[in-house]
DNA sequence: TTTCTGAATTCATATTGGCGAATATACGGA
DNA sequence: TCCGTATATTCGCCAATATGAATTCAGAAA
């Protein structure tokens, strides 16, 4: 070590970014929209990010002026096995669910506004 | 929070608690041998359990003079599930078996000495 | 009571981690 | 080229955590 394992559970233990992975599950996501939906300085946003790349828990494309976060498509068993749980979880608990909510009214606004010129994959995004 | 959650990944984002999980997955053990197994200070360990106990991932209980460590009984699902990614992984890491290859060695060891008076349920421990 | 063993706690210190505020960088558009 | 937007990084600070060494505490045995 520190092995995969608790590099893994390091990105785990902290609350803003189980609120990240839980925006996730659901599709990616810009930065700005992320920091818009929990409600926090873009700076913290963005050191959270760095951690959960660390922990290899998230990987983000650049496009245009905008970072698209999303899930890693391959994930490491663990890491799959807790983002289960947080699939789990995520009902019991108000904090997830209030960013769900949050994240939903967000794309439902962008997506009523004039076309964007973004592509599909990065759609929901920004 | 600091929901049950972070606290549960609080307690696994460390080496030497996961290779004391893993350890007590095959059984009880008391902080002496846990000590010697581990091959770190004592009170190093009893640190650890600490912390173990604060995410309600051990239990302990008191026979004379040994406190005897194991699993909880009742487990959060998260516990749970992660428990048995540690059942999964264990083999992958030398820390690990090797680990289970000292615990092993020590308590034949023990069992080969003069019968203890310990009760069987704590058997396995001191 | 004294002694011994097993375990927990304290102390001082070092390391890490998170934070807000300010600043820097990257890049597209005018 | 200059500007504005989106994001990343740096800095200074504080809180939390980990550690070794020493000490204390609890209980059993002599």
């Amino acid at each position: 070590m520190n092995s995969e394992m608790v590099r893994v559970y390091q990105c785990l233990c902290d609350e803003t970014r189980l609120r990240i992975l839980n925006l996730l599950l659901d599709g990616p996501l810009c930065v700005c929209h992320l920091t818009e939906i929990l409600g926090v300085a873009q700076p913290k946003v963005s050191r959270h990010l760095k951690a959960l790349k660390a922990g290899r828990a998230l990987k983000t494309e650049r496009f245009r002026n905008w970072t698209i976060c999303r899930l890693p498509e391959e994930r490491s068993p663990l890491l799959e096995a807790n983002l289960k749980c947080l699939q789990d979880l995520r009902g019991d608990l108000k904090v997830f669910s209030r960013d769900l909510a949050k994240r939903t009214k967000l794309l439902k606004k962008i997506n009523s506004m004039k076309g964007s010129d973004i592509p599909a994959r990065l759609r929901g995004g920004c």
